[in-house]
DNA sequence: GCAATAATTGCATAAATGTGCAACAGTGCA
DNA sequence: TGCACTGTTGCACATTTATGCAATTATTGC
């Protein structure tokens, strides 16, 4: 595992790994559709700025995507390239083949 | 769901977000049988100490579980609690029961 | 054009976090 | 008993991060 890709991964999971970003997340999950940065707001108790600097993170992980529609923006969670990276990471902790001895590789 | 179940997951990813953590995931990942906390030091290059408190991290969030043999401290990745965590999220993400419609829960 | 709404950005700030060094504690061995 | 080795902890420090408020941009509707 490079460290690019080791870095990658890891803005990944601390993308998850806060809070208010989660909770976001969990909320999109419930949605059919997309919904705007308003609407999102509900779901965590802190100002419209916040949310909207945590979606955009999530965005840059590739964990929502967006889509502008006139002055609104929505969101919705990039449900399978966020499962498939979670099976990924799960596949490879579990993976045998990669296994090597101990303390004499 | 709830505000406590919530922050447990964040954390638990928020272990995992972070660069030298998850290289020393990785590193315990190919590794067969238990490492002690010095050959784990190899894999990143962070002085002892921070390696000592990012184990302690990772094992407060059930990551990677220890056992003392005489002065050294050997660590294993907990390779089915953590495999089953991040799998219960992607099912969660991709689950379509929990979905609501738009704009109108 | 003007007011209202949605969202972002600049700024300040407090808290959390990662890090290294030095000192320390615990253990094994000669 | 003294020394080497493994690991942790206290402290200081720099960086990152989360947050709120105010100002700004962009867009809609009157």
């Amino acid at each position: 595992m490079n460290a690019v890709e080791t870095q990658k991964t890891a803005d990944f999971f601390k993308a998850l790994g806060e809070f208010n970003r989660l909770s976001l997340v969990y909320n999109l999950c419930q949605c059919e559709s997309s919904q705007n940065a308003m609407c999102l707001c509900d779901c965590c108790s802190v100002d419209a700025s916040v949310v909207s600097r945590h979606l955009k993170t999530l965005a840059e992980r590739g964990i929502v995507t967006f889509e502008k529609v006139g002055r609104e923006k929505t969101y919705r969670l990039n449900r399978e390239e966020v499962a498939t990276q979670l099976r990924k990471l799960a596949n490879l902790i579990e993976n045998r083949d990669c296994k090597r001895g101990s303390h004499d590789d």
